[in-house]
DNA sequence: GCCTGATACCTTGCCGTACAAGGCATCAGG
DNA sequence: CCTGATGCCTTGTACGGCAAGGTATCAGGC
């Protein structure tokens, strides 16, 4: 049938609890995925889009806020390339304070999911 | 540069990404913790920062108001008790609907986590 | 010639959660 | 009597996500 019709079905509800559990990991997606080789802003969406399943709907008017928060902040390098095309793009890449705050966001995260699990496996056995 | 006399130096970026990062969850963990048995305010701020290797800090600024915006929307439902006691607690209880909640609520972590981990792990072989 | 849609960047203003900081009351112990 | 634990609550602020808007270039259809 029609599998084409994503339009969230019943709820605002989901979209809103989605928005805030994915809060925060935007930052660890596009730090993760320039710590691999340099990127442009447009370029990031689609990559961040097409991958972990989706998970990820990053908005335009969240990614460039957070892309010049994380050049203000040292962690990325931002410099425009045009090179005979006429529409010029902005390319980031990743600074060695970057990759540091990385790894501090990687160990942050899997501590989260670790606790988690933890947390909803062990129910069934809660102390006290 | 290394003058940070500040006692704190890299904490309270820690301290920000870390709440930014669990974001969300600590409903989930709520509602997961009442899906067991009923429980008391205060009793919930033990049980969950004892839980999950204290990934959890929940403060009370954020869980008090957490119940009642469950409450108000039914997922759980309060009742007060003294029996005896000088101090009365507010007792929990989740609700059919509040299990439902619940279901979805742990549906979308899964899914979040498997997204992140998808996209972590494949970082080196990234399509364009 | 015009109009749509993709590319490519950007901003303003609102929303919702977390939490610091404060408050109130009861009770046990030194 | 004063501190600390129990037990509940509130207000103000901070901050990321995002809807909605904007600019400009270029390819293609009609």
């Amino acid at each position: 049938m029609a599998e084409d019709t994503e339009a969230t079905p019943e709820s605002a509800t989901i979209a809103r609890l989605r928005r805030e559990l994915a809060r925060g990991t935007t930052e660890l997606a596009v730090l993760s995925v320039l710590s691999v080789r340099r990127r442009y802003g447009y370029e990031l969406l689609r990559v961040l889009r097409q991958t972990g399943e989706g998970v990820l709907e990053v908005k335009e008017g969240t990614l460039y806020p957070l892309l010049h928060r994380l050049e203000d902040s040292g962690h990325i390098l931002a410099t425009w390339e045009a090179e005979g095309r006429a529409r010029p793009r902005k390319y980031y890449v990743i600074t060695p304070d970057g990759r540091a705050y990385l790894a501090m966001l990687r160990t942050e995260w899997s501590g989260l999911v670790d606790g988690m699990r933890q947390l909803l496996d062990t129910l069934g056995e809660v102390q006290e």
